[in-house]
DNA sequence: GCCCAAGCGGACTGATTGCTCCGCTTGGGG
DNA sequence: CCCCAAGCGGAGCAATCAGTCCGCTTGGGC
């Protein structure tokens, strides 16, 4: 690939991470190019479908997010998985853009990091940590959560998700009395993953609501 | 208003509630109109815009969210809060199609539902079921996590916000370790309801992602 | 420095959407 | 029962968007 090739590839992509924070997913293609300053013939050179530079931005995220679990693993003592959900929520409180597809799908990084995570969960268990009847579908359902925050909250409230995870850590500290509900099997969680996500969003720019200004308009 | 006019405004919520939690907020008036039997001429009869037919529907919940703070005022001993949570959790899980819209935008019935579940979480203070720590701002949090589960999980897992909402109420429970981080103020909270959403429709059919089709198409 | 494949910009296309218009139908008061 | 204001259906309109095409430009191997 030539190197202005590739510069513009970056740029677009860079570009695409605000626009879409700034106006949600639904912000047009020539948007993006307008502010990576190429035009729409280089876009679609660079990205065969709007579809696949979203991706590209998850397929980001969730490479950082493998990383970060990774290195969580390394801390000591059970630590690692509240530090990893501290780090993958300030890097995802960074990148709004793409939150709205980011734990959608079928993706194959989204299955790496759910072992990663499973890991980390079990770590904690075994140092008491964390209570023994949390599975790690319920680690999933956590990451929903404050993605559901961090829509709304969005740029308004950028640390808002930190108070909301405190809530959440001191939910997950062994206690006697039990959770009244059974948690999802791993096969319930992947039909929520496989089902195909519904375009919008999902609009939104970024995405439910809250984080950006209404479409431009 | 004729009567005939009446049952197709009905006619119209119904079948706005099925199509837009199938197909996301995104999904066409036409279709919306076709599934309730009526045409296109009769829809803007009823509803001035589609923006208009979308707030109808989250008006409806937000009513039925204030009266269930008002009837879990009545609940003894500071237990109302959890029943409230309870109760409007099972709504909204049955009304997904307004999810992304219901608690963004200034709509007055949210400042009011705000008001009543500041009373609850006080009552539930004032009898030690809730740690003292906890502001009314944390339940907004709270009831946005909540929404960020049922937009992902949607028709596919109609149970699992009850597992997440356990947790939430375990981390409620008083405990000695403090929270980390400072609450969110209440205007920050106003700041973040008033900024215009995002077109998706969020986005979005239903919203996010998981919940239904991918846009029918 | 030459040269051409790779890259580029942006006008154009077809599909979709929110919304309007208009001629026909009908509920229900008198 | 009559009658007309209110209601109705659906074709049509303007705007928007994802994606294509084509003639011009340029990076970089030789």
């Amino acid at each position: 690939m030539r190197s202005d090739a590739l510069k513009n590839r970056e740029r677009l992509l860079v570009a695409a991470g605000q626009v879409f924070e700034e106006k949600g997913l639904e912000a047009s293609v020539a948007d993006v190019a307008r502010v990576a300053g190429v035009g729409m013939g280089t876009f679609y050179r660079r990205f065969p479908s709007k579809e696949a530079l979203i991706e590209a931005l998850v397929s980001e995220v969730l490479e950082a997010t493998i990383t970060m679990a990774e290195e969580a693993a390394e801390w000591p003592d059970g630590t690692g998985l509240e530090h990893f959900l501290q780090a993958v929520s300030a890097y995802q409180a960074a990148h709004l853009g793409c939150l709205p597809k980011l734990w959608c799908g079928d993706h194959h990084l989204v299955q790496t990091a759910r072992l990663r995570v499973a890991e980390l969960l079990a770590d904690a268990q075994a140092h008491g940590l964390v209570r023994l009847d949390l599975t790690s579908t319920d680690i999933s359902l956590l990451m929903w959560s404050i993605r559901g925050v961090l829509e709304t909250t969005g740029p308004n409230a950028p640390e808002a998700w930190q108070r909301h995870l405190d809530l959440l850590v001191a939910g997950m500290r062994p206690t006697d009395a039990a959770l009244g509900h059974r948690a999802l099997s791993q096969h319930q969680v992947d039909r929520i993953l496989s089902k195909r996500d519904r375009s919008v969003a999902r609009a939104a720019g970024g995405g439910a609501c809250g984080g950006g200004g209404e479409a431009g308009q």
